[in-house]
DNA sequence: TTGCTTTATCAACATTGTGTTGATAAAATT
DNA sequence: AATTTTATCAACACAATGTTGATAAAGCAA
């Protein structure tokens, strides 16, 4: 797919996908121009018009570059099991630690400015998925859940999300591993050693 | 505070306001231009310039008011009392269901539609501070913790306001207190029924 | 009510950014 | 080496911005 891309198109996208991480860091994304894009990335402006259609349709291509990337290398790691009984994290979990990790500048940056609501959502989407399947391997029986089964799914994506970004705010202060063995622990424990339920 | 407020200024800001979030309902906040903003509120350009300096000012201000009004109300409710051994949710819980079912409309186009950033990180700061108070209340010893406080805290205010977003994204299906009691069922017990723990 | 103050309206203006075009140069592909 | 694709550049009409000064209307205080 991307392979048999001209490489001018490869580095004029890239190039302006890093000035748009960039400016978005400096001033926030609502404070920029597509001039700003284009002269930050020391490329014409008429560019830019042939790759994108304006600033918020190249906000939303390399969103979608980025989370095609993690999603491809979670279904990777899924091998189709999830074992809850242990301490120890699921692959999927730890992957999706790992991933961010290490594109840890686009994603906080996406993530925590001011006014980027889109990639959020888009990221959630992503765990959405992949705790919704956890869940019904898990537990195919709606009968047997406490609460009905798309609320619990969304406060365990947001739940995991939410760590996330914490994570990201505070830069990345832990190992992926920790972190993934953090939240498999309040899921499975709760928040209190000696659990009294 | 706003009793000594010219009746005008009162109803030009509500004007405005309204105009915003239908127009961001309608076409996306990027979409929008002052001039929109104030032909809707069939109010002259110039006089949205005499209130606010651009249209994020316009975003910000009205977020803060909502917000402080939600604040205000939930530290009305709070005894200082948390109570997680039963299944009754706090009341703090069915207050802040409360409040946003009652601004539903604002709450909803403010927390899901795309590239509303701002207003969504602004109530997770609400929710992680009462969060927080309760963890320390019913817990004050990190000892006691099986992570971090901060990333517990984080974890249980993104679980919320996760499930929040989802409820307003279905056009609030269940009532307020039937929402608070499943968010604390799921803190409290876990998602499923005898839960191995 | 009257007089004073504040707010909203309106038209006009310079400035900035947008999105497009057609011609030219440079790079990649075959 | 010939052909196709991409990037550059200058120029354009258009739209939106943020500000100004004058006028009208609404609110307030006596």
């Amino acid at each position: 797919m991307s392979k048999k891309m001209d490489p001018r198109v490869v580095r004029t996208r890239h190039m302006l996908r890093d000035a748009l991480v960039e400016l978005i860091h400096e001033r926030g994304y609502e404070k920029i121009t597509v001039q700003d894009i284009t002269s930050r990335a020391t490329l014409n402006r008429a560019t830019f018009y042939l790759h994108y259609r304006d600033k918020l349709d190249l906000l939303y291509q390399s969103s979608e570059e980025i989370l095609n990337d993690l999603t491809g290398r979670i279904n990777l790691s899924f091998d189709g099991e999830f074992d809850f009984s242990s301490d120890k994290p699921h692959g999927i979990f730890i992957q999706l630690f790992e991933q961010i990790s290490q594109n840890s500048r686009l994603y906080k940056v996406f993530l925590t400015e001011k006014n980027m609501p889109h990639f959020t959502s888009s990221l959630m989407d992503v765990i959405i998925d992949f705790i919704s399947k956890g869940m019904n391997n898990v537990q195919p029986d709606d009968q047997m859940l406490t609460v009905p089964r798309e609320i619990a799914v969304r406060y365990y994506a947001a739940a995991f999300l939410g760590v996330i970004v914490w994570w990201l705010e505070e830069d990345t202060p832990y190992t992926p591993k920790y972190m993934a063995t953090q939240v498999m622990r309040l899921a499975v424990k709760g928040p209190y050693i000696n659990n009294p339920i």
